[in-house]
DNA sequence: TTGAAAGCGCTAACAT
DNA sequence: ATGTTAGCGCTTTCAA
């Protein structure tokens, strides 16, 4: 099946086809490339017959060496297993081929690595890296050193000098519980990031005030199942139960809802919830989770844009959110 | 922050670092390279000392052109964001990373561009690549000529010629089936591939026959959650509704599950679920998946090693399944 | 222990 | 329209 003891011979460089065809080296690149010279018809047609008998393959990497072009764009997450950014990794790697680029996936579980993922990507000498994760000064350093263009994503704030991408996540908060509110909670809890300047928890806050509630309990969880899941046994324990929450992803959201079912609440009827980031496995929860959606695949073409434009503007760009409604909130229940 | 219009002059090379050092281009190699020949000491650390001043990074590409290895490895996938691929692909990114290898991660989404795929991740010499999809003659075609070392991931059967790993479905199924049995179910429905032959729906075939159980209705699903909810809702309207279901793969399951629930059913009293392959959303479905896992983490590591070892043996291997106990078999309920 | 130099395969400016 | 040729930055053999 396999040409095994076939042809282990070296392979074809463009030598052996100018040979084969009896042209000049130069007129196989023209032909590759539609180089930048013009080549007959008759020509070209001779040197495509000479590549495909000696089944030539153009060198990658001395091309690479020439040109100083690898077109291939590195991508840092915290973990590509993560259902986010496993989705953004598709979307990223979509239109990155689409425009005739490779992606190098690399993680990096401890934030302490960041730097050196970064340097790893550069001495690979990636046309570009897109970092989905927040950059410390080291990193930022790093990166500086490296002299490779880049595009943060998945931020909340503005990096000086970088073109920046996120989600407007206050906005979403605030609408996500707002339409809580609207229909008839008046305590509802927030898991997520413990630090009250955190842009899900300010929005959270901000929506409650504006209704003039009080602030429910805040139950602290990193971005994962098992700290939702965490979360939501203390919201549990709670004497005075919030009837909704709002949770700042869905892989939370995933573990809340379990620690609920446990709980033997019955949902969304004795508890709504309404999470963010609108990932594939929000939909399949039980119930399907109402959730404030990230315009992941917008944001991947905005990135991929803004990377390979030589010039694009270093800003800070947000994208709004979209509330989609499922079931989780218990639209239809409460109706007030 | 960032070094902007700081040092946009000519990257250093080697042969800069060996002027400024005062040595010969050769002796920066030996020392960067702890290379083929000594280097004493003292000039060792001069070499250092203009690399570090210099902000010198050796170039990848030169180094491919002359040496012949890129360092990396290539990835294919039907869909990178499915969970099941996606912890997939961060286990080989890992193992690849601690042997020094970039992972190059490409998707195709359709059977057709498979060869497409092999051709490009070729064309970027790779020095290896895993592919985590059927292949078929014409892809096969496109390996050989490429001539790119492969071993093929996610497979059930045997491919000549080429190292291959799989996990043992057939008795996969089985086991779960079997544990199924053995909790007193007599009906046991299968949500998976049509055809007879395949090694899931054989296993569960098998695990019935051999407890002398007639089969149960077969409700035909591909490998995503929508299909699993189909095939979910087609059993919920059989009049003889099955009391336990075998589903092919987790993400099915969670569909299956979803329709289960729409239809009103208490689960896993009313009907149980065992699924496959341990993927991470399984633990936090509701009810908690019992799974038949696939030992991901392993066979990533033994990939690894039969892409590299230049004269890996060529087989067919294939890694046993261990049943995970949940909660969505009801274990406990119907203990026969 | 160190230096000189020959390429690796390709592109593109410059000749023809 | 096509041919010649000088490197891109690096490794490594061979010589010193």
């Amino acid at each position: 099946m396999v040409p095994d003891g076939e042809a282990p011979k070296r392979r074809a460089t463009r030598a052996d086809v100018a040979r084969y065809a009896g042209v000049s080296p130069a007129v196989v690149s023209y032909t590759v490339n539609a180089g930048p010279r013009p080549v007959a018809a008759a020509t070209r047609a001779r040197v495509q017959d000479a590549i495909r008998v000696l089944g030539y393959r153009p060198n990658a990497a001395a091309r690479t060496l020439k040109v100083g072009s690898t077109t291939m764009l590195g991508l840092i997450v915290p973990d590509s297993s993560n259902p986010f950014f496993a989705q953004f990794g598709h979307a990223l790697e979509d239109v990155a081929a689409a425009s005739g680029y490779a992606l190098l996936v690399v993680n990096v579980s401890n934030t302490k690595d960041l730097a050196l993922g970064i340097r790893r990507l550069a001495s690979r000498q990636v046309d570009g890296m897109f970092i989905a994760v927040k950059l410390g000064m080291a990193d930022l350093a790093a990166l500086g050193e490296s002299g490779t263009p880049a595009v943060l994503l998945n931020q909340s704030d503005a990096v000086s000098g970088l073109p920046t991408i996120g989600s407007d996540l206050y906005e979403g908060a605030r609408q996500g519980v707002r339409h809580l509110i609207e229909h008839g909670h008046r305590t509802v809890a927030f898991v997520g990031e413990s630090d009250p300047s955190e842009e899900r928890q300010r929005g959270w806050r901000d929506a409650l005030a504006a209704a003039g509630l009080e602030l429910g309990p805040i139950a602290a969880a990193e971005f994962t199942r098992e700290s939702g899941y965490a979360a939501g046994q203390s919201l549990l324990t709670l004497e005075q139960r919030p009837t909704a929450v709002f949770v700042s992803s869905d892989q939370q959201a995933v573990g809340v809802l379990r620690a609920f079912h446990e709980g033997g609440l019955s949902l969304p009827a004795d508890i709504a919830i309404v999470s963010l980031d609108g990932s594939p496995e929000a939909e399949y929860s039980w119930p399907a989770l109402t959730t404030v959606v990230q315009p992941v695949r917008d944001m991947a073409m905005d990135a991929l844009e803004r990377l390979v434009q030589p010039n694009a503007p270093t800003r800070f760009v947000q994208y709004a959110t979209t509330l989609l409604i499922r079931q989780s909130c218990g639209c239809g229940h409460l109706q007030s």
